[in-house]
DNA sequence: CGCAACAGTTTTCAT
DNA sequence: AACTGTTGCG
């Protein structure tokens, strides 16, 4: 069996989950233990040898970039298109069913999609009609709320509460479902619920689909939640074959509603399910693997997994304790010069951070040392101010009641109709329950409102209904062309000036190429061109502009770095309260998410890896002096190499706010350098961070590593140079 | 309506 | 510190 070329080059435990037998599987796989090439593998195999038509089998994953790179591999493996299987995210899984039935869940055929930010708006606005005091009422946690709700599976009539504060938001929750339905919206968590209501509800459907797909395939099961996990119960009836594959390790999506203990469920759920753990790394140096190892160790509940390679040590993993975060900056900038000097690729080198504000020293250090850079997670193409305007145009076009579109461009450009105005028009929709756009139609029909108000209304209605009519037979891409310049998006971003808005009108311009590229799935042929194109916009918010091609270091929260693996990874702001973060710090829970992200992190690492800390660091403009990370001291002492502050910070570079004269003078008043690490006898080692006056009655501050910062008189204090 | 001053906020992210 | 969004004024 071995030599069936599907699985000759994979090691013993990848080829019996590839060729197993129909049956439920669990595949543990560990950090870059192969597991997308097992994925790939076992759909192929069922393809080719057990001669399952791709038409039957189901594989979920959560990005659209994961699906689309698993289909590419699998077509790849066999030589042939497996057009017909369904490689999807769950969300666009959801849209698909319920575009093929949504008389059957009550929308309308024209429904949009609402992306967080359009549901932000519409929540905020509810918040305001309710007269309900928005201090009190964050448009945000309302969101949170629903959102939270409908991955739970529960409506709002579901919600059974006496707590007055949940009360509210119950009412906000309704409202706002009442506005979806209205204007045909749909939010993401709507999709997998609605879509859940359906395949629960619907017999027929339910059974069409379960006698479909008769292998369903999970990735990354550790993220779904519980509507997701309710999904794939019901897809599966009695003998529809569930493959899961995920690693509990690293499940870092506890806080956005992602369940590890859906692993357990599924075990629970499915007796006959067979565990394979896929422990062999290919990816990491024995030195960064033990490490990992050993930091992961220290949560509790594991399912069990300790990863191992047949490849060498490799160099212990560096360790460097910075003075403040733009020395930190500085050491990375030097060993990334390092690194290239010696002929190593930039784009071989990811920078990776807690939280997104960190990045700002790192770049402007990256900068300063001409080093290119490219940063992942910002603003991507379809969420970009312009191209949201031009898209509500659009969704206008295609649904004249779509409230969240409407609130968005009605004015934009301004058109006269102000704050006033639009108040008439919301208070009237709201009071006679209809969309904005027949309020309007209505307000301006009866003559209800003032001569020039009246006007502009009538003209933006005008405005939509004549683009809708004269545009009839037009391709996708003339169309976008035609809304940009007739609603004078385009001509008031021309207006601007700066660069900002040159890029903006650059954007509005490569929209309508997207949309003259824009081809539509076969799968979705029932769905007019405009509408395919508005859902793919709101599913895929595309890449985010970047030139990909160049040779440049990566920049990454520790979050999007998962999936990902760099020849050197460094490891940034790894101290108590940023790394583990403050607010996970209370919460038993929150700190092992923590963890299994600091393992993420360190496993993303194939050769070198090098772990920063600044012992003071400048947050929202507020100084912190942190202790080191916990994270750090899990770790063995003999994988890590601590890099001898002395020798880089006593001759530091005058790079931005760093006091190059600073380490001198301290020196001279108080025998001892900032930076510098001594020990006490009582308080152990510690950082020199602050000096205060001359002489023996000189103070200083010391990070100490396990007591935290302390001002000491140096004459009493007996400090001694550390040695450690 | 548009501008400017002001106040309030800030994890992690895909869909 | 930097950004957003709101408010108040001309």
């Amino acid at each position: 069996m071995s030599t069936h070329p599907l699985i000759s080059g994979l090691n013993e435990k990848q080829a019996t989950a590839v060729s197993a037998d129909d049956r439920p599987m669990l595949v543990l796989a560990g950090a870059g233990s192969g597991k997308t090439r097992v994925l790939v593998h076992r759909i192929a195999w069922l393809i080719q040898e057990r001669r399952y038509s791709p038409y039957s089998i189901l594989a979920v994953t959560f990005t659209n970039k994961a699906a689309s790179e698993m289909r590419g591999r699998v077509e790849q493996l066999l030589g042939s298109s497996v057009r017909n299987m369904w490689i999807g995210t769950f969300h666009g899984l959801a849209h698909r069913l319920l575009r093929a039935h949504y008389m059957d869940v009550g929308l309308p055929q024209n429904f949009q999609i609402l992306d967080s930010d359009d549901q932000q708006r519409l929540v905020k606005r509810l918040i305001k009609s309710m007269n309900l005091d928005e201090k009190r009422w964050p448009a945000k946690q309302a969101q949170w709320y629903i959102n939270g709700k409908k991955d739970e599976g529960l409506r709002a009539q579901h919600i059974e509460t006496f707590d007055p504060t949940e009360q509210t938001l119950k009412q906000i929750y309704e409202a706002y479902q009442e506005s979806c339905d209205r204007a045909g919206l749909v939010d993401f968590a709507e999709l997998l619920l609605r879509a859940h209501e359906l395949l629960r509800d619907n017999k027929t459907v339910r059974e069409h689909y379960q006698k479909r797909f008769r292998h369903i395939l999970v990735d990354e099961f550790q993220d779904t939640n519980s509507i997701q996990y309710a999904w794939i119960r019901l897809l599966s009836g009695q003998d529809n074959i569930v493959t899961i594959v995920g690693d509990d390790d690293q499940s870092i999506y506890g806080w956005r509603g992602a369940r590890v203990e859906n692993i357990q469920q599924f075990l629970d759920d499915y007796p006959a399910a067979m565990t394979i753990r896929l422990e062999q790394n290919y990816r990491s140096t024995g030195n960064i693997l033990r490490a990992a190892n050993s930091v992961i160790a220290n949560n509790s509940d594991r399912l069990g997994k300790d990863l191992w390679t047949e490849g060498n040590e490799g160099e212990p993993i560096s360790l460097y304790a910075a003075f403040n975060e733009m020395d930190e900056a500085r050491y990375i900038v030097g060993r990334i010069e390092e690194w290239r000097d010696q002929g190593g690729a930039l784009q071989d080198v990811a920078l990776l951070y807690r939280s997104n504000a960190q990045s700002r020293v790192l770049e402007e250090a990256l900068l300063h040392a001409r080093l290119p850079y490219r940063i992942y997670g910002g603003l991507r193409f379809f969420e970009r101010q312009e191209i949201k305007d031009a898209l509500a145009y659009l969704r206008l076009v295609s649904n004249r009641d779509d409230d969240a579109a409407i609130e968005r461009v009605i004015n934009t450009p301004t058109r006269g109709i102000g704050n006033r105005t639009l108040d008439i028009i919301r208070q009237t929709a709201r009071e006679q329950k209809k969309s904005l756009w027949q309020a309007a139609t209505q307000l301006v029909d009866e003559k209800q409102l003032a001569g020039r108000a009246r006007n502009a209304v009538a003209s933006f209605i005008e405005l939509i209904n004549t683009t809708d009519d004269e545009t009839e037979d037009f391709t996708l891409g003339r169309l976008s062309n035609e809304v940009i310049s007739r609603s004078g998006l385009l001509a008031m971003y021309e207006a601007e000036k700066g660069e900002k808005a040159e890029t903006r009108v650059e954007n509005l311009k490569e929209l309508v190429s997207a949309c003259e590229n824009f081809t539509q799935d076969e799968t979705e042929e029932d769905l007019t061109p405009l509408n395919a194109f508005l859902a793919h916009a709101a599913l895929e918010a595309g890449e985010e502009q970047a030139d990909e091609y160049q040779d440049a270091v990566q920049l990454m929260t520790l979050h999007s770095a998962k999936g990902l693996e760099f020849p050197m990874v460094f490891m940034t702001g790894v101290e108590e309260g940023v790394f583990p973060s403050q607010q996970s710090m209370d919460e038993p829970g929150r700190l092992e998410e923590e963890r299994r992200l600091c393992y993420v992190g360190m496993t993303r690492a194939m050769q070198k890896l090098v772990i920063t800390y600044a012992e003071q660091r400048r947050i929202y403009g507020q100084d912190f002096f942190h202790k080191v990370s916990r994270f750090i001291s899990e770790m063995p002492a003999d994988a890590l190499h601590e890099v001898r502050l002395q020798t880089q910070v006593q001759k530091p570079t005058s790079y931005g706010r760093f006091n190059t004269g600073a380490s001198h003078e301290a020196f001279e008043q108080t025998g001892f350098s900032l930076g510098q690490r001594v020990r006490h006898a009582k308080f152990g080692d510690g950082t020199v961070l602050n000096y205060e006056g001359t002489g023996p009655q000189s103070r200083i501050q010391i990070n100490f590593d396990q007591v935290g910062t302390k001002w000491l008189v140096v004459a009493y204090a007996k400090l001694e140079p550390s040695v450690s």
